[in-house]
DNA sequence: TTCAATGCAAATATTTTGCAATTCG
DNA sequence: CGAATTGCAAAATATTTGCATTGAA
């Protein structure tokens, strides 16, 4: 399996330039969402947060998830065990899968899906400002399996 | 525009068929659902159906949100004002298309979208078994005011 | 008549907010 | 130092549950 494309420096460096302090519960939270291979809701990443910074505050977390979704950094999985977990985004245009057995996030190409859009755009006369695909599954690992 | 193809008769005759009774608070919700074009949430139904029926508890509709999202008659609009507001299903295989001016909902052809899906499985030895997707824009109307 | 369905209120989540204390720049 | 950020607790929301009562079949 190739490795994610994600970097925590580019988060810090993100947050940075957007005028944000990069605090030591910031650290802790990017780190968490950036490796975690796993769709995490707040209340989860405040736990694990709190293993290696005991003193990190529910709320923290909550507007750290805010943030970090503004920012583009992490995106919210729709229906995946509700609608409130985060994985992080991406740089490529991708859109995600889940493995329902395994609980794994993964991505593909987005590229078949834009075109699709684009094209439909045309001949509906909508302007379309936003598409959310997601799609959920066995991944080839989890089909094998059973 | 086209008139939804939704008939409240058949919803009621799927809550039959299902074992459930057709009750007063069905009928009223039935018919909230089935003929508003915007996504309602249950809070929202529940305010619309006081209108008409005033003793109408908040639970009845929690109750019935998810009795009629489970028999597959309204579906989860995720993303719109939160994730939590419904639309009718179309019996059909439409994706749905929400605009973000008039909040209005629309359904498009999914066709295209699970050719898409197929040629992916195929590529990638996955397994997808439920996919979402959603568009949100301006339809042609609020296109051409803005 | 019988049991699913209801209404109400209380119990649970879940997420947000106010604010004094803390900490980065 | 000064402003952004934090932790805590309380508040606001949203949703679910228990239970006695009602009502559809």
């Amino acid at each position: 399996m190739p490795s994610k494309p994600i970097n925590s420096d580019n988060w810090r460096a993100a947050l940075g330039k957007n005028g944000f302090r990069v605090t030591t519960a910031q650290q802790t939270l990017i780190d968490i969402f950036a490796h975690s291979e796993y769709p995490l809701s707040a209340e989860q990443a405040w736990d694990v947060a709190r293993q290696s910074r005991p003193k990190t505050g529910r709320a923290t977390v909550y507007r750290m998830v805010e943030k970090l979704e503004n920012l583009g950094l992490i995106r919210r999985v729709h229906g995946y065990q509700g609608c409130s977990h985060f994985v992080p985004t991406l740089p490529e245009q991708m859109m995600l899968f889940i493995c329902m057995e395994c609980g794994r996030a993964d991505y593909l190409d987005r590229q078949p899906l834009d075109d699709l859009i684009e094209q439909s755009e045309h001949i509906s006369g909508r302007q379309i400002t936003e598409s959310r695909l997601q799609l959920f599954g066995a991944c080839a690992d989890c089909k094998q399996d059973a």
